[in-house]
DNA sequence: TTGATTCATCAACCAATTTTGATCTATGGT
DNA sequence: ACCATAGATCAAAATTGGTTGATGAATCAA
């Protein structure tokens, strides 16, 4: 099953919950899952500052969350689903370890 | 299926992210996967001060990952094992929302 | 009741992030 | 070549977060 490959070191997982732990990342996450986008429809559609938008796509980027590619003057971000499995297996992984059989009652 | 209940908002996720994205905070609930523990012995375990582990537990309980209980003088704390599946089940909205079909070739 | 132990809380300090406005680079149109 | 547009980058200011050491409240044992 798909959520159980990549097992995440803990650390990487640290490092896409602090990218997904802000509100204005999320509100681009959130757009992104919608398909790609350049980045002035994003600026128009989420009402942020050109360099506001740019500080927290590069940050997003370098968590592994988002990639880019240019076309003309225009650079489009999408979102990788990848990181998003990746954090789910490691979610997971904690989880399972929670649900060991309880011990015998003290 | 598990991981698809307990739709979760933006911004309950947010708030679990951030509490997951600090490496003290990981450790204590790494330690707390392996079941539940006191104070007094996470502090010995991870090396933690009273005070600086007693700061990162009440955050991971005000957001939802903890839950404490007292016992005499002690109190334990663990997991909750449902905000975990709760943050997994909104990666995994998120990356549905990212995977509808392409569409036809620009 | 006294003293020891466990844990929470507080204030002061230090460190990391975010926001803002300005400037810089690259691209494309004329 | 010139100008307009898209977006990145930078430094300073503002904000938020984390750490420390001290103090406080509750529990228990003697």
């Amino acid at each position: 099953m798909r959520v159980l490959d990549h097992p995440l070191q803990a650390d990487q997982a640290r490092i896409l919950c602090k990218a997904l732990a802000d509100p204005v990342r999320l509100t681009v996450i959130e757009a992104l899952a919608g398909g790609e986008r350049c980045v002035c429809d994003l600026t128009g559609e989420l009402g942020l500052s050109q360099s506001k938008l740019s500080f927290h796509l590069k940050l997003l980027k370098e968590a592994g969350l988002l990639e880019s590619r240019q076309q003309g003057r225009w650079i489009y971000y999408r979102l990788r689903v990848e990181a998003l499995h990746s954090l789910q297996a490691w979610l997971a992984a904690l989880a399972v370890r929670c649900e060991r059989p309880a011990s015998p009652c003290p």
